[in-house]
DNA sequence: GAATTGAGTTACCCTGCGGTAACCTGATGT
DNA sequence: ACATCAGGTTACCGCAGGGTAACTCAATTC
């Protein structure tokens, strides 16, 4: 057989924190859809749903909530009547938008490619 | 009432593809974790299966497929008895490290901030 | 000749997540 | 008086996708 465990030892200086717990953050159907939607400002409810097509009240609100408690995105009610609700990118939750980025280009190029 | 659709009228200039067809890239459980254990060098099948623990043959063995035809990662079958095989990221697939990077660098904020 | 190894594959089960549809609340417009 | 609107919530259903376990194949070593 000759190998079994050679050269190679799992090269992982602990980064910071691990990649799935991370990756977490982004988790949920339309989870990312909803960053990329708020990139350019503030959005409400019912204009997010419309942004983002197939995306059901129940499922938006869910992940609305989450991304709201992981601190990437924060939830303003307005005092108008009906009260409209705005949802917004937190500091952090900006971060995330040159990486989601990064990951479109990398798509585009590979669909290009062919 | 008073608003309706105001303001705000979906400010999307198609940056290239859409984003969640990008995302599809990294669909999948432990796509992104293959990804990020091959950022430092090729590595094998039982090699990876002990780099992400909890992950089944079955479910690796999937993925790395998907990840092969998305063009991000390429195979190697070693002249080795019994042969042994190498899984890289193609140089595609390396223009993902920095955008997981960015995303383990939020994670690891939003961790710390409490 | 039996056991081990690497790299999978296959059959089976089971759960969670998302979709659909209906409903809710309080203030306003007609 | 009634419908409408914003922003949800709730009950129910279905299935895709992941886990487990057992098996394969060919070459090698004991």
């Amino acid at each position: 057989m000759a190998l079994k465990v050679t050269k190679n030892k799992s090269p992982k200086p602990p980064i910071g924190c691990d990649l799935t717990e991370c990756m977490s953050m982004l988790s949920g159907a339309w989870a990312p859809n909803v960053i990329w939607h708020l990139r350019s400002g503030a959005r409400r409810f019912n204009e997010l749903r419309i942004d983002i097509p197939p995306v059901s009240a129940k499922v938006l609100s869910a992940r609305l909530k989450e991304l709201q408690e992981r601190g990437i995105i924060e939830r303003n009610v307005m005092p108008t009547s009906p009260p409209s609700v705005e949802y917004q990118l937190t500091e952090l939750g900006m971060e995330l938008v040159p990486a989601l980025q990064a990951i479109v280009e990398v798509g585009h190029k590979l669909k290009m490619r062919d």
